[in-house]
DNA sequence: TCCGTATACTTTGCGATGCAAAGTGAGGTG
DNA sequence: CACCTCACTTTGCATCGCAAAGTATACGGA
């Protein structure tokens, strides 16, 4: 059960996970669902543009939180950190997903309710 | 022109505003774009499940950053704070959605990649 | 009229957090 | 062996969210 009562408290959305949502670690999640196998280090920063340190501190946090496993090893004789999903991760992510799935479409909805332009919205010329 | 290089950095999402990207900062803009004629603080609190403290708190930060117009009057006798989305408030909260859009396609897409259970994000429409 | 309670917020204090800059260490290279 | 680069980690700080305490006014009895 939700601490806050969603009966009374429809816009709370309590089910957004903190350590989740998050800017860059939303990018690292996105990035990581998308490749199952792993990503490195050099990988990460680059599609989530963080620099290292950020990129460091993050991956611990998630790591700490149970949603990434981060493997160092060595590739050849250089360092070589690996990160992926753990199943809790890609879990937790996906639910965290339709809670912003929901917000999305209450947005949309009320935009839509007196909206003059509501083609912003999915139509946006990126 | 973003301040991450998109083609180099495809998950930063630099354009998720940090202001509005804000659990109960989130539920307060959904929550006034529902309701277009405005708020009082006592529903807000209710429909966003926030104690007195917070709300005031994040109500400053949105109105600082002129998202949000808070009109501080009397009804009857008794003081009434009444909230509403600016124009550039309304404006912004639509390109925020559109880059939580994008980050939802990016992810449901990922999921669906190798994903057992897309079900769980409520089928999305591609 | 005095006291207590309720409403309607605001202010304060602090622990947590994100971010940039500096630090560490192991390889390669001239 | 000095120097640079790669691959991270650690540190320091400024900001932020949150809960608890504070302020102010109104109402309702005794």
């Amino acid at each position: 059960m939700p601490k806050t009562d969603a009966n009374h408290a429809p816009f709370a959305y309590d089910g957004l996970d903190r350590v989740i949502h998050e800017k860059s670690r939303l990018g690292l999640m996105t990035s990581l669902m998308a490749h199952p196998k792993g990503l490195a280090f050099a990988d990460l920063k680059q599609l989530c543009g963080l620099t290292d340190g950020n990129l460091s501190r993050h991956l611990q946090v998630l790591q700490e939180a149970g949603l990434v496993e981060v493997t160092k090893g060595y590739e050849g004789n250089r360092p070589h950190t690996s990160c992926r999903l753990t199943k809790a991760g890609r879990r937790r992510f996906l639910d965290y997903l339709a809670v912003l799935e929901g917000l999305v479409r209450d947005a949309a909805k009320a935009a839509g309710k007196e909206a003059s332009t509501l083609s912003r919205l999915g139509m946006l010329p990126t």
